[in-house]
DNA sequence: CATAAGGGTTCCAGTCACTGGAAGGTCAAG
DNA sequence: CTTGACCTTCCAGTGACTGGAACCCTTATG
């Protein structure tokens, strides 16, 4: 029941992903949509289907530039699942060490705020600590 | 044993902060040094002291806005701690969500590279998920 | 037929927190 | 006097969009 041809608006509708953002895809050269006589991009379900496989890899964290090799890769039929699979790989990494960063700050940060009164006095052990560079937390 | 006045070499090497950042941060207002007759900027022992306190600041992962908040409440004798408890409150619920955000895609993406041969052949569930929007995890 | 609404188009600027680089001034040592 | 290591300013780029202006196309209505 789709039409053959969707203009930005249907697909973005269908692909859940801003008009804006999908005009960016084109312009960095993710997609190569046609274009209808009067000017308008006219998207076809292969089209969608990219977009949608953009969306989901997006989503998963992975930059622009790893969605263009996993896309070339998605499209290559002699592709070699281990080229994916390095792709995956090193993402993941990346996703373990931020997540060892941002536990590293909680950890940090959840002590502090835990030792702050947060009352109307002064006393701040968390401005105290940014401003001494040193943790009081096992300091008698 | 310090001078009374730094370079911004000197206070880079002490703050650990880059002299780019450090211009940048006298940019945006977070800092006012002096300046010498030479046109050098010239650092106290206070700016050297700021610096340091916005370098562990941004390490955890404060936003610039926090840290000029943050700063303006540290050299405030009459803050109420209860406001710095907000900010770093605040802060910490958004790493919380950072930390849930990457935790879900780490979740999906370990699942689909575990189950990835890596081989040389094409067959890769990665792109397979990438391409149809469902993980087949429990699908048999 | 004019027009208004609701699409679409392009292009430019801004986000955040730097970072790199060019072009040039200053200073101490050899 | 030159070399080299500093310092200065200013401009451009990063990633991945996002907002807005100014304009075109299509359809429906008064």
């Amino acid at each position: 029941m789709s039409p053959a041809h969707m203009t930005i608006g249907e697909v973005a509708g269908r692909s859940g992903l801003p008009a804006k953002t999908i005009r960016y895809y084109e312009d960095i050269g993710l997609i190569r949509p046609l274009r209808g006589e009067n000017g308008y991009r006219s998207f076809r379900e292969s089209d969608l289907h990219k977009l949608a496989f953009l969306g989901r890899a997006r989503a998963l964290g992975f930059s622009i530039e790893d969605c263009r090799t996993l896309l070339e890769l998605y499209e290559d039929n002699a592709r070699e699942s281990a080229q994916v699979k390095q792709v995956a790989q090193q993402h993941l990494a990346q996703i373990e060490e931020k997540i060892a960063q941002l536990q590293a700050m909680h950890e940090t940060l959840s002590h502090l705020v835990h030792a702050c009164a947060g009352d109307s006095r002064p006393d701040c052990p968390i401005l105290a600590d940014l401003g001494s560079g040193g943790s009081d937390c096992h300091t008698s």
